[in-house]
DNA sequence: GCCGTTTTCGGCCCGACTGTTTTCAGTCG
């Protein structure tokens, strides 16, 4: 059982609590474990003393993570999910239902799953309850209708550009002082719910007008003082809630908006140490009764004795908890010169070499490497090992036309169902970068898939493992792949993992790249695995993606001048 | 369940909003 697992335990374990009516101080504890396991920079195994060591655990929950560890399970979460109904767990989706309720409707109903809550509020069951009434009845219908609908998390690619355009019409309107993406957005987390911006204005009426009477608007879900919402449709359906808030004001809303809520939480706790009070509205001092506000975020936070902490880092993933010093200097763009696979026509990209490499001299890139797919990927028109020689050939004019920019040759290799590689190490040799991946029988079981991967990574000619987990977001769950062993192999042969930029991919995701790095002292690649010249741009995902997991420029080898990166993937033994 | 240079007991983050309520509980972000 890996950190990560045994978190997953105690957060089911602290859900389960809450709806069986448990002391919410008490769950809340169980939270905190989780969290405190999570983001443990030691593994748990080689803390000495035990997990008690851990803020937030003490004698309750370090047994329970004892027994995890020791047993693979938990006889708490296993009597607690015996005493309650399976479906229980899945009515805390449903808007506007908490615990409390689903508590009682339980108890009192019986209800166990959707379908019977669905039947006991048609048959007006629900509103002779205590704390239920008639409109409450009909929000729970209107919960359970939106539930089965799932609109689901929009991508960061879709929802960015939307939020992107309404600010630049916000900025436009000269009511508008101030304006930025708050929330999920802009820690640029992988999926949002919806686009949150704050505006500062001292006329909120007229900013709400104008956002209501956008001809994209198909919906007003919220028009008040403060805040409008707005279902909108720019090719796909996203809701937009847009915070209006007194200019003097605006930093705190910004950083109230932002989060995430477990950040804002420790941020509460640090202001009570000093006696204060946060609130979206300022830190407040009940002492003296003054109210302070601020130009910049960074006041806010050298106001509490903290280092300030860019948006991708608020995730309580343990920034609260370090010195300044000790904070990650995290990779900018700046910092990354050049992207490390790419295909062209030769396999199934729309572009030539010559085209890819004058799109990337345009980006400022120092070199790209081109890596088109091997043979046995058929569907994507894999390249032979004698189509590869002669893509050197054309790799080879190109570097001799264009000056300024260096275009190495590779490959992106299928790594075969049997574990075999796609091409022998005479032709391997051969390249200037070699991509290890998965295209095929992904449903394998986790030893197979696992060995599959290792194998390719002792292999001293593969320099990179790309996608490493497969997972397409919304779409396709992760591989079975066990990570902890592709880390702890790639730290040992110096394989580079590749933290692929494609919108749908971001693999590996944020929290793998932490744990890679902090646990295991991994080395990674951004690439945009792109299949034409516009795919460049998914670059700024990949960063932002690499900065949510606390990269630093060092620990990414596109950083690297030419000379110094082709001395770092030489790895050959 | 956890925690303590004001506390080993009595707290545990803040405010808006809604719907159920004659003063508040639950949910949400």
């Amino acid at each position: 059982m890996n950190a990560a697992q045994i978190a997953s335990v105690l957060n089911r374990l602290a859900d389960l609590m809450e709806l069986n009516g448990d002391n919410p101080f008490k769950v809340n504890a169980y939270r905190r474990a989780a969290r405190a396991v999570e983001n443990s920079r030691v593994p748990l195994s080689s803390l000495e003393g035990g997990p008690e060591q851990l803020p937030g655990v003490g004698k309750g929950t370090a047994a329970v993570i004892r027994e995890i560890m020791e047993t693979g399970r938990s006889k708490q979460l296993e009597e607690l999910k015996e005493k309650l109904p399976e479906g229980l767990p899945e009515l805390m989706s449903i808007q506007g239902l908490g615990p409390k309720s689903i508590h009682i409707l339980y108890n009192r109903l019986g209800v166990t799953d959707v379908e019977e809550l669905e039947q006991a509020v048609k048959d007006h069951r629900v509103r002779e309850l205590p704390g239920f009434g008639e409109k409450k009845e009909k929000n729970i219908l209107d919960g359970i209708r939106q539930y089965r609908q799932q609109p689901g998390r929009s991508l960061l690619v879709h929802a960015l550009p939307v939020a992107e355009i309404l600010l630049r019409r916000l900025q436009d309107n000269a009511d508008v002082q101030r304006v930025e993406m708050a929330g999920s957005l802009r820690r640029m987390k992988e999926t949002v719910k919806d686009a949150d911006l704050v505006v500062a204005t001292e006329d909120p009426e007229s900013v709400a007008e104008q956002l209501v009477s956008m001809p994209e608007v198909i919906q007003v879900i919220n028009q008040g003082e403060t805040k409008v919402s707005v279902l909108v449709s720019f090719g796909f359906e996203i809701q937009v809630d847009v915070r209006l808030v007194a200019p003097d004001r605006f930093i705190t809303a910004l950083h109230h908006f932002t989060g995430s809520k477990e950040h804002n939480v420790r941020i509460r706790q640090r202001a009570k140490e000093f006696g204060w009070k946060v609130s979206e509205y300022g830190i407040f001092d009940p002492e003296s009764g003054r109210e302070l506000t601020f130009n910049e975020e960074e006041e806010l936070y050298r106001m509490l004795h903290l280092p300030y902490m860019v948006p991708e880092l608020r995730e309580d993933r343990g920034e609260m908890d370090r010195q300044k010093e000790n904070l990650p200097d995290l990779l900018e763009p700046e910092d990354y010169r050049g992207d490390l696979h790419m295909h062209t026509r030769w396999s199934d990209g729309t572009a030539s070499v010559k085209e890819m490499a004058e799109a990337a001299m345009k980006r400022g890139y120092e070199y790209i490497c081109i890596t088109d797919h091997s043979q046995s990927l058929k569907v994507a028109s894999g390249l032979t090992a004698d189509d590869l020689k002669r893509q050197r050939e054309e790799v080879d004019r190109v570097n001799d036309e264009l000056e300024g920019i260096t275009v190495l040759a590779g490959i992106e290799m299928d790594i075969l169902p049997d574990g075999r590689l796609d091409f022998s190490d005479e032709v391997l040799e051969e390249l200037d970068v070699v991509i290890a991946s998965i295209h095929s029988s992904f449903k394998q079981d986790r030893e197979t898939i696992t060995r599959r991967i290792l194998n390719a990574m002792e292999n001293p000619h593969v320099h990179m493992i790309a996608h490493p987990t497969g997972r397409l977001i919304n779409r396709r769950d992760p591989y079975a792949v066990d990570v902890d062993r592709i880390f702890e192999t790639a730290a040992q042969t110096g394989t580079v993992l590749e933290l692929n930029a494609n919108p749908n991919r971001l693999d590996l995701k944020d929290t793998h790249l932490k744990r890679a790095k902090e646990e295991f002292g991994v080395t990674f690649t951004i690439n945009t695995d792109a299949h034409s010249p516009e795919a460049f741009n998914f670059v700024r995902l990949g960063i932002a993606t690499a900065r949510r997991g606390w990269l630093e420029s060092s620990d990414v080898i596109n950083t690297l001048p030419l000379h110094r990166l082709k001395e770092r993937i030489g790895k050959a033994r």
